[in-house]
DNA sequence: GAGTGGTCTAGACCACATA
DNA sequence: ATGTGGTCTAGACCACTCG
């Protein structure tokens, strides 16, 4: 790790630790230098990196606070990091309902970049939430990138599979969203009624490289699902 | 304007006159130094800036990239500057149903951190996108922080107001969200029938300093309201 | 190995907030 | 006026990617 991240982790730790509220000063930057023994470069960027997180808020002339502060039972659709929700927070569980290799469709195709006759992983789940049901989720994955994936790894985190075992390094994700009327087979497997409400999101999950490895149909469960966003005026 | 803010804004103005792509390479970081005649921080921060707002990614080792790739007709939560909707790409008009200035109840009052007995203007809001029916706003702001309000104002962009006006230093929301059925109320305002699907969004805004101006609750048109989030692994 | 971006330093100077 | 964070420089060195 870096410098400027051990200090940011350093620095956010000790504000969960303290369990410090909202608008508390921290310690300027000069004496911050000093406790790291790192120039004021390194230093600044510890700091934005905490601020990009929503962990502060820095105001030129006053100082750095505290920021954070969230509603309980809110899954914050841009975790910390990674985009998958905080496991250690809520307790997911997946259940797998299909996996297997087919060709891409047209839609597949488009969303991963895939050239004619490319093979993908369909995974279909039934995700829960401290055993609510909290969503439907269909995933694809290029085979060329993923060449191998099961029900047990399915059934867990894929990933954390991914950046684990394969070494993915995951960098950006596009995420659209929006709201309609459930239809009759979707309304089952969540245990709903046709025309309830839910959540439609669809996600491209980029590596480093800007190479696509997911795109992930997901439909929520109206009554378990509760989203918050941390925004950044840039 | 800083040295970075124009080379960034230099930068993704060219992305767009030249319409790159995803993917396409940018030219590398010395040549951009000697571009604009400036130091390599300050270029590294320029690319982060861009980076931050999702319009290109860096790889180590490689080069920089176009990323901006959206989805037709979708707004874009965390918007590039500012969390008000992109106004210039959607047509966004605002008919006020009700604005008056009243004391804060328990919620508002949690909500924007205000004392017993602080008065808020409330305002509520019909917006239309496109001359489609888009959401129901309702908005609390404190009349400490915002002394004066009217019809006028509140039929255009109140953020306009207060950052041009009133030189509001505006620089986060926390953002919370669920999905429900509507109510009788809000179903007639939004033409709609007891029971469809809505998205209810709450979103605290706050000042440079810290401090909550507005509380506002939206209620989303499930047929016209589709989102757009950038993700980015920190 | 050549090329690319990323980190870090030491220090000068600037812009803003607050009393 | 003082203290605080923000910008910028010049240059050294590091880490990753790719042919």
């Amino acid at each position: 790790m870096n410098k400027y991240e051990i200090i940011a982790e350093t620095i956010q730790q000790s504000i969960y630790d303290q369990k410090l509220e909202q608008g508390t000063k921290l310690p300027n930057v000069e004496s911050l230098m000093k406790q790291h023994n790192v120039s004021k470069s390194t230093i600044t960027k510890a700091l934005d990196t905490l601020e990009k997180r929503g962990a502060i808020f820095q105001q030129r002339g006053s100082g750095i606070f505290v920021r954070r502060q969230r509603r309980e039972g809110y899954v914050s659709l841009l975790t910390n990091r990674g985009f998958t929700a905080d496991l250690k927070e809520f307790n997911i569980t997946s259940e797998v309902l299909k996996l297997e290799r087919m060709n891409a469709d047209d839609e597949v195709k488009m969303n991963l970049h895939l050239e004619e006759n490319e093979e993908v992983y369909y995974v279909e789940r039934l995700r829960r939430i401290d055993n609510d049901i909290l969503c439907i989720e269909v995933s694809y994955f290029p085979v060329k990138l993923v060449p191998y994936l099961n029900n047990e790894i399915a059934e867990g985190s894929i990933f954390n599979y991914l950046t684990d075992a394969l070494k993915f390094n995951i960098s950006f994700a596009d995420i659209y969203m929006h709201i309609d009327e459930l239809n009759d087979i979707d309304a089952k497997k969540l245990e709903l009624k046709q025309g309830n409400p839910a959540l439609f999101l669809e996600q491209v999950v980029y590596l480093a490289t800007g190479e696509p490895f997911d795109f992930s149909k997901i439909t929520y469960h109206y009554k378990h699902s509760k989203f918050f966003v941390q925004a950044t005026n840039y």
